[in-house]
This record gives structure tokens, C-alpha cells and sequence, in this order.
DNA sequence: CACCTAGTACTTTTT
DNA sequence: GTACTAGGTG
């Protein structure tokens, strides 16, 4: 998204950059100052460092995006580089959006003539463009995972293999896009090819390639592989491009692939202005094809190539550099460098050992409240300042992960924006609503027709799409085969044997809504065309009948006709196309709201590049952070290591660490992760209360492998004998057989006041802890202190609900998946109680049977008088008590 | 033959 | 929470 007008595109290319003349020394000194201005020795250097090929090794927070921008700003501003000559590639549409955003800010319109964008987006662009220099069509459609896993799934039922096991879906589509990535075809691939599972890769590759061909899409691979093959098989075409953008920036080197180094590399020919930003330490999506290669070897592919590193940190505190750093230095493979900043000291890094998830999660929330409104200190001067819910963020490994916290928030009423999950544009009626439209452009793509052909359900089975899969398939008469869009029209006027009369009157039905919405395309704004659709096909009355359901999914078409509504400025056609892009490449990182007073829960993959003041990273238990895929295999582990580099350094000021000893899928007693071994131990602090394992060693035995269990008290060792011993039973508070004891005693042992000690040493590299022997004892201790349960109060009550505070009664308080409800009720409430009469404007006076609390909302389930028992979503049925 | 419901199994990271 | 399956029903 946020794609520039292009203003060479359609005019002739100048060979020579524009230069303006800068008049005077004054107003020029003026002008290094405010760009050269507020930047360090080293960042300006890679600022006025304009010509030939640059590799900056940017650390975390070291001002990455802001020697981009300024570079950009430095190029026009003082090299008197047009802006359309430079180009700058990120990864993810919001990065790019930021980059221009900031670069507004500083050059102001000419910004937006700057090229910016994803290698997806870019490569799309050109294809569309100039696509047809190596064959292909204009209108391709944009495959995702989704569709791609419909095509594969086709094949295993032709040849009758179970789409489990090794042959699931998304095995075969990671090795095919594997393969893809480095280059190889199917004929290689079958070469290649060892063992007869290879082979059976092999051949479903051919198959795979073939049918999208057929199908006029490409994937998200092809959309690199063709947009580097368009640079090297079209060299007009190349030409151009590489006349054209003369300056070169890529973001986020380090997860390049190999296609998309080409593809950057093809464009850098000749002038070999090449600036790349990149650090070995966040190279995180190797799974991806990502190359570190690219970032290693870039000296040697660009023998003149200046090198400049960044070490500087500006975002976080030492001590979070420091856990950082421990963790990361274990890697062998890596660029040795260490961060470094002028903000020595900082907080101790709590680490919570919880009992389950559902504990961690809650203790996580009790800690967030704390720092939203922390209670004032008994000494009274030493409490923290309120946090905003905006500056919190909670990290862990896998979406699946999500949920307990999202649960625990939502108990407490706390607002909060989950990214990633269950995407908007992958949610089933948004691509319905998507695969209609795309169809309305498209005669061939038989994915989308197959998607849409019974939505809403219409008599058109399995059977029957069987039957026209045969017709469209290539044969004597037509060797490419017929578009399945005329397969359907044809079988509607019964040409098409062995189909069904009724099926027969349903694709009348559907090639006749076909038409009749393609009549209007050019006609209507993309917003009533998407109304016509939902109209047309009977969306809209089919969701109207499935009650709360129906009701949400009618809430997320109404969105998307929203998002539609962008694109008003452009010709309804263009609109069309664009909009079915965009769709197409948007990923979760576009969604974060910067400016929202909600607490972020994302991946660690999805947090690279962004910061908060407070990070929580969740869910630090062996075989989940590391994952279990990655136990096995060195390079793997290392990778994992780099994703917790890049979790820790999203912290700015104050850092929490937790884990679970139970994991979800009762699958024994987990151990906490060796990176808590990997930080240093001065660094930690134990939050807990009392250990969470169900007895005293941990699965490796005591003090193996110095993870932290063992060294930290919470193994048998010293540290908790110190105390006065553990209440309970003597084999421990958590043995098996008492969870629910064990969970409430958790529960509520944390709930204590008692604020975070702020340790206000300036002095030392060393001392950045409280005084444990302070007045109060605090939420936090450092290792190997005593048990506060040996002398705290415990709060009694196995829930956690807050009794004194009210939740907050305004929209900012609740919780967004992506999207927004049309109306909002807050969580944690009901509304209506059972036997309340209410009054609806469609169904009449009703009385209130059960009512239920969603994740969201809050279903009703009303008997009204003469229509019967229906469940509403409470937040849309505009329901009144009477 | 199509559709619905209930039950089961699975969950890395994503342009 | 979703994707898939089996089994019953229209």
C-alpha cells in the first residue's frame, strides 16, 4: 500500500538527474544542519555516504529507519537527486509507510515521489506493467497460502493421497516454494530427487507450476522469481528500471532471500548505488529462504563496498542490552559487535515461573495494571510513574499463544490489539466477498470460481464442481483447456453432461449473477459494488439468517466495504484492480495502530522493527521458546536465539520475562528456557512467589545446564531454604493432584501491592537493583532471597477480578482483533440477565432466556412472542430492556 | 447428492 | 479456534 504515483511512468526518461542549483553558503550550512543535524558521527557518515554500494550493519534501536530517511532527505535535498530516482524496498507495507511518513516530515510533497514499497508490491507493480515482455498476462491474480493450499489439495484427491502426514498441504507448498527459492525447477527438482517421496514433490511441483499457469496467478514466490526473470530475460525493460532508479535503499537486508538479492542486485547494475541496512542478530526468517548469506557475503559480491556499523543504541537501557547480548553472543555464526548506549543502568528484568499459561498470563496482566496505575510506595516517593496501556506489549513465540493472554485480558477488561492470528482478509467471508470480485475480473481463476460457485450455499456440491473441474480441463479441442468462468456459463445452458437439474439451475443462477454484476463494474463506486455483490449473490440474506454468526461475518463484509471506500478517488475499475491487490499483500504488521491506548500482543517475528517502553516476552519454556523444531539443530537454535535477541531489544525501558512449567496438551512438565540461563544472573530478579514445578528438580536434574531453574531458587536449592520454608505439604505447594489449590494460590498471591522498585543508581554498570532490605518488601526480589509467601499476605479467592475498579466505559477499552464491531459492549459484563423483557425492531417484545459472554461481545438467547428463540450478538441487534 | 451437526485433531514464524 | 471428517437428514 502507499505506493507512489509514478510519475515516469507513462513519460519519457531523463538520463540525467535533475539537479537544483542550492544558492547560498548560509542557507546551505542551514541544511546539513537540519539534516545532518541530529545525528551521530557514524550515522552521518552513512547519510553523506551517497555513491557506490554501502552495507550499514545496524544494531537494534541504533537508528536504522532514521539513516534511511535522512539519507533519502540528504540525496534531494543536498545532492539535488530528483526524487523519483530513488527507490527504497522494506518488507512490510507499514515500514514503508513510516519511512515516507517521516520522510514527509522533512521534505514534505516531494516525499510522495520517492518509490517505496514491498519487494511484493514492487515486483507486482512492474509485472503489471511490463509483464507481458516474458509472457505473462496482464490480469494474473495473486495466490496466497490459502489458495495455493486449494490447488494442492485438488491433486492429492485426483490421486487419491491423504492430505496428512507427509503429504499435508503445507509440507508440499514449503518444499515446492523451497525449491522455488533456490532456483531449481521441477525438471531439477525430479534430477534431484532421492527418495520416492522427492519424486512424488517433484511431480506435484510440475503439476503445481502447471496449473497456475492455467489459472493466470502467481504466488507470492513467483511474484519475486517472475520480477527477477523480467530484469534479466527483458532487458529494455531492465534498462529502464535501472535508468530509472539510480539510488538504491534496502531495509531489513538481513532477511532477504536469494531471489530478492538478485532482483535488488539486477537493479543496482551499472551505477551500483546500493545502500543496504541490515543486522546479522535479527535474521530471523531463514524458514523463509532468508539468505544471511546476503548480509555476509556483501563485501565480496561488492569489492567496493564501504561498510559502516552502527553500535550506537538510542532505545533501550544497558541492563536490557546487556540480557540481549547475553543471549545472542552464543551464536557462532555472527558479525561480533556489541551494542552499547549513554542510558547505563536500568531496571532488574523480573522473570515469572508460572504454574500454566492461564497463570502466566494472569500474572502478566496483574503486572500490567501495576504499571498503568501503580500504587503509590509506602515511603511515597519511590513509585513508578502511570504507563500507558500503548506502551505495553507482550510478545511470545507462537500465535497459538495469543489466547491465554487474550482471555486474561480481557477478564480484566484491559484494551488491548492482538496482531496477526486470524487475519482479517483470511477470514472466509472476507475472501468469499474477495473471490467474487476477483472472478468479476477473471475468466480463468478457477480458485476463486470453485470458492465462490456455492457461496452462498446453493445446491452446487462436491459432485458437480467435479464435473466441471473435467470440462475445463485441457483436452484434444482445447489443449489449454476452457476458462472455468465459460465452463459455467456453458453448463448453466446444460452443455456440460452429467450434471444434475438442479445444480444445472444453480449455475444458471450463479453465471447470471456474473454478468449482471459485470455490467455494473465500470458503472459503481467499489463500495456499492461491493454492496451489489453482497446483494447479488444473496450474501447478505444468507448471513442475515445465521444468527450471531451471521451477524459477525456481516460486521466484517460491512468492514471491508469500509476499506473499500479508500479507494473512491480512483476510476471504479482501477479501484477494482488496486483494491484486489492490496488485499492480496497485506500483511499483519500494516494493522498496528502506533497511536492506540491498547496493549499489543504479537509474534516476535511481527515485532521486529517496532519498540515499546514495557515488553513482556511470555512463554520462555524449553520446546515452545526455543521451539521444539529447532532442539535438534544447531542452526535453527541460533536462529531461535536471534528472535529472542530481537524480543528483547523491542524494550526500551523496562523488560519482563515468563514461562510456564505447564505447557497447553498436557505433555508433562516443561523447563524454562536456556536463554533465561543465557542472561546474565544479575541482570534477574524472581517474581514469583512460590515454585511453580510440581516438585523439586527439573527435568534435567538440578543445576544442569545452568538454566535458571536451577540457579535461580527455583530448584531445592539454597535459596529457597533460606527461608522459612514453603507452606504446604512437604513435597511442595503444586504436587500433582492439587492443581486447583495450587492455580488459586497462584492466583492470588500476586495480587499483594506493592510497587517496582525503581533503582535509581546512576552509578554503576552493576548496582541497577533495589535495596532488598528496604522497608516494603517488593513485588520483585532478587534472586535467592527469601519467599515472600513465608511472610506476605496472600489475597484469598481463586479468580481474579478486580472488585474495586470499574472497567472503563469508553471504546478505547476494548479489545480489537482486526476488526473494529459496529458497536461495542465492554467485556467482562453482561447486560442482560435471564427474564429480562426487551424489545427488538424486527422481531417485537421478547423475554431473555440465557445470555452469554463471548470473546467480544455477549450472545442473547431470546424467546420473542410469536417468532420464536433466536440468539443475538448484543452489540449489533440494537436490543432495548423494558 | 447436498447440507448440517457434532466430534476430533492439530497449532512456528509470514510477504 | 479452525479444518476436517463422519454420519444423519432432507
Amino acid at each position: 500500500m502507499n505506493l507512489p504515483s509514478d510519475p515516469t511512468a507513462d513519460a519519457p526518461l531523463q538520463t540525467t538527474p535533475t539537479r537544483h542549483r542550492i544558492a547560498e553558503g548560509a542557507s546551505q550550512a542551514a541544511l546539513e544542519e537540519r539534516i545532518l543535524g541530529p545525528l551521530n558521527e557514524v550515522q552521518r557518515r552513512a547519510v553523506t555516504t551517497t555513491t557506490g554500494p554501502l552495507l550499514v550493519l545496524a544494531g537494534a534501536g541504533s537508528g536504522k529507519t532514521r539513516v534511511i530517511t535522512h539519507r533519502i532527505a540528504w540525496l534531494i535535498e543536498h545532492e539535488g537527486v530528483a526524487p523519483w530516482r530513488i527507490l527504497a524496498v522494506t518488507f512490510t507495507n507499514k515500514a514503508a509507510a513510516e519511512m515516507r511518513a517521516r520522510l514527509e516530515e522533512m521534505i514534505g510533497e516531494r516525499s510522495r515521489d520517492v518509490a517505496m514499497g514491498t519487494f511484493h508490491s514492487l515486483c507486482v507493480r512492474m509485472l503489471r506493467r511490463d509483464g507481458e515482455a516474458i509472457g505473462l498476462p496482464r490480469e494474473f491474480a495473486i495466490y496466497d497460502a490459502d489458495d495455493q493450499a486449494r490447488v494442492i489439495k485438488g491433486f492429492l484427491k485426483e490421486d487419491d493421497l491423504p492430505a496428512t502426514g507427509s503429504t499435508k498441504p503445507g509440507l508440499i507448498l514449503g518444499a515446492i516454494s523451497r525449491a522455488k527459492n533456490d532456483g531449481l525447477t521441477p525438471d531439477q527438482m525430479e534430477d534431484q530427487a532421492v527418495t520416492h517421496h522427492e519424486r512424488l514433490i517433484a511431480g506435484l511441483a510440475r503439476r503445481y507450476a502447471a496449473e497456475l499457469k492455467r489459472l493466470e496467478a502467481l504466488d507470492f514466490d513467483d511474484l519475486l522469481i517472475e520480477g527477477l526473470r523480467l530484469l534479466q530475460e527483458a532487458p529494455a525493460v531492465a534498462e529502464r528500471y535501472r535508468t530509472k532508479w539510480q539510488y538504491l535503499h534496502v531495509d531489513e537486508y538481513q532477511d532477504t532471500n536469494r531471489i530478492q538479492y538478485a532482483w535488488i542486485r539486477e537493479l543496482a547494475a551499472g551505477h551500483g548505488n546500493l545502500c543496504v541496512v541490515g543486522d546479522d542478530d535479527q535474521s530471523i526468517y531463514s524458514w523463509r529462504g532468508a539468505d544471511i548469506r546476503n548480509i555476509l557475503d556483501f563485501e565480496r559480491d561488492w569489492p567496493k563496498a564501504e561498510v559502516i556499523a552502527l553500535e550506537q543504541n538510542y532505545r533501550s537501557t544497558q541492563s536490557i542490552l546487556d540480557a540481549a547480548h547475553g543471549v545472542v553472543s552464543n551464536n557462532r555464526g555472527r558479525k561480533a559487535k556489541k551494542l552499547w548506549t549513554d542510558q547505563s543502568g536500568g531496571l532488574p528484568i523480573p522473570v515469572y515461573g508460572g504454574f500454566d499459561a492461564e497463570d502466566e498470563a494472569a500474572w502478566i496482566v496483574r503486572r500490567l495494571e501495576e504499571h498503568a496505575a501503580p500504587r503509590q510506595g509506602r515511603g511515597g516517593s519511590d513509585a513508578e510513574p502511570a504507563e500507558s496501556y500503548g506502551g505495553m506489549a507482550i510478545l511470545y513465540r507462537t500465535n497459538a499463544q495469543s489466547r491465554a493472554i487474550e482471555e486474561a485480558l480481557l477478564r480484566a477488561s484491559i484494551p488491548y490489539q492482538l496482531i496477526g492470528g486470524t487475519r482479517f482478509y483470511q477470514r472466509r467471508e472476507v475472501k468469499d466477498a474477495l473471490a467474487w470480485l476477483r472472478v468479476l475480473r477473471s475468466e480463468t481463476d478457477r480458485i476463486s470460481y470453485e470458492r465462490i460457485i456455492n457461496v452462498p450455499p446453493r445446491g452446487i456440491g462436491e459432485k458437480t464442481v467435479e464435473l466441471l473441474r473435467e470440462a475445463a480441463a485441457p483436452r484434444s479441442d482445447a489443449p489449454d483447456g476452457v476458462p472455468f468462468g465459460r465452463v459455467i456459463a456453458s453448463a448453466g445452458r446444460g452443455e456440460v453432461p452429467g450434471i444434475a437439474p438442479k445444480a444445472r439451475k444453480a449455475l444458471a443462477e450463479v453465471d447470471g449473477m456474473i454478468s449482471r454484476l459485470r455490467g455494473r463494474l465500470a458503472l459503481i463506486e467499489l463500495p456499492e459494488l461491493l454492496d451489489a455483490v453482497y446483494s447479488e449473490t444473496g450474501l447478505r440474506a444468507h448471513l442475515a439468517n445465521e444468527g450471531v454468526d451471521g451477524e459477525e461475518r456481516w460486521a466484517n463484509l460491512l468492514e471491508l466495504r469500509g476499506i473499500a471506500g479508500r479507494f473512491l478517488e480512483l476510476e471504479p475499475l482501477d479501484a477494482l484492480d488496486r483494491f484486489i491487490e492490496e488485499t492480496a499483500l497485506v500483511a499483519d504488521q500494516d494493522s498496528i495502530e502506533d497511536e492506540s491506548e491498547r496493549v499489543t500482543l504479537i509474534t516476535m517475528h511481527a515485532a521486529k522493527g517496532l519498540e515499546w517502553p514495557t515488553v513482556f516476552i511470555s512463554g520462555l519454556t524449553e520446546g515452545l521458546f526455543p521451539h521444539s523444531r529447532a532442539l535438534m539443530d544447531e542452526e535453527q537454535m541460533e536462529e531461535e536465539r536471534r528472535l529472542c535477541y530481537v524480543g528483547i531489544t523491542r524494550a526500551k525501558r523496562r523488560l519482563t520475562l515468563t514461562y510456564a512449567i505447564r505447557r497447553g496438551w498436557g505433555d508433562g512438565e516443561g523447563v524454562p528456557s536456556r536463554f533465561l540461563a543465557e542472561i546474565p544472573d544479575e541482570l534477574l530478579e524472581v517474581a514469583n512467589d512460590e515454585d511453580p514445578r510440581t516438585d523439586g528438580t527439573t527435568r534435567f536434574g538440578r543445576g544442569v545446564a545452568g538454566y535458571r531453574s536451577a540457579r535461580s531458587g527455583f530448584a531445592s536449592g539454597e535459596a529457597w531454604r533460606e527461608g522459612s520454608g514453603r507452606p504446604g505439604t512437604p513435597d511442595g505447594p503444586f504436587s500433582p493432584g492439587r492443581d486447583l489449590e495450587a492455580k488459586r494460590r497462584a492466583y492470588g498471591a500476586g495480587a499483594r501491592s506493592g510497587s517496582l522498585r525503581t533503582p535509581d543508581h546512576d552509578d554503576g554498570v552493576d548496582a541497577p537493583f533495589a535495596d532488598p532490605d528496604h522497608d516494603e518488601p517488593p513485588l520483585t526480589r532478587p534472586i535467592g532471597r527469601i519467599p515472600p509467601w513465608a511472610t506476605g499476605r496472600r489475597v484469598e479467592g481463586g479468580d481474579h477480578q478486580r472488585a474495586d475498579t470499574t472497567p472503563p466505559h469508553d471504546e478505547s477499552a476494548l479489545p480489537e482483533r482486526t476488526r473494529r464491531p459496529a458497536r461495542v459492549r465492554i467485556p467482562g459484563e453482561r447486560y442482560f440477565r435471564d427474564g429480562d423483557r426487551v424489545q427488538h425492531a424486527h422481531f417485537g417484545t421478547g423475554v431473555v432466556v440465557t445470555s452469554k459472554l463471548t470473546r467480544s461481545d455477549e450472545e442473547v438467547t431470546i424467546a420473542f412472542v410469536g417468532v420464536g428463540v433466536k440468539t443475538l450478538a448484543a452489540s449489533l441487534a440494537n436490543l432495548e430492556i423494558v
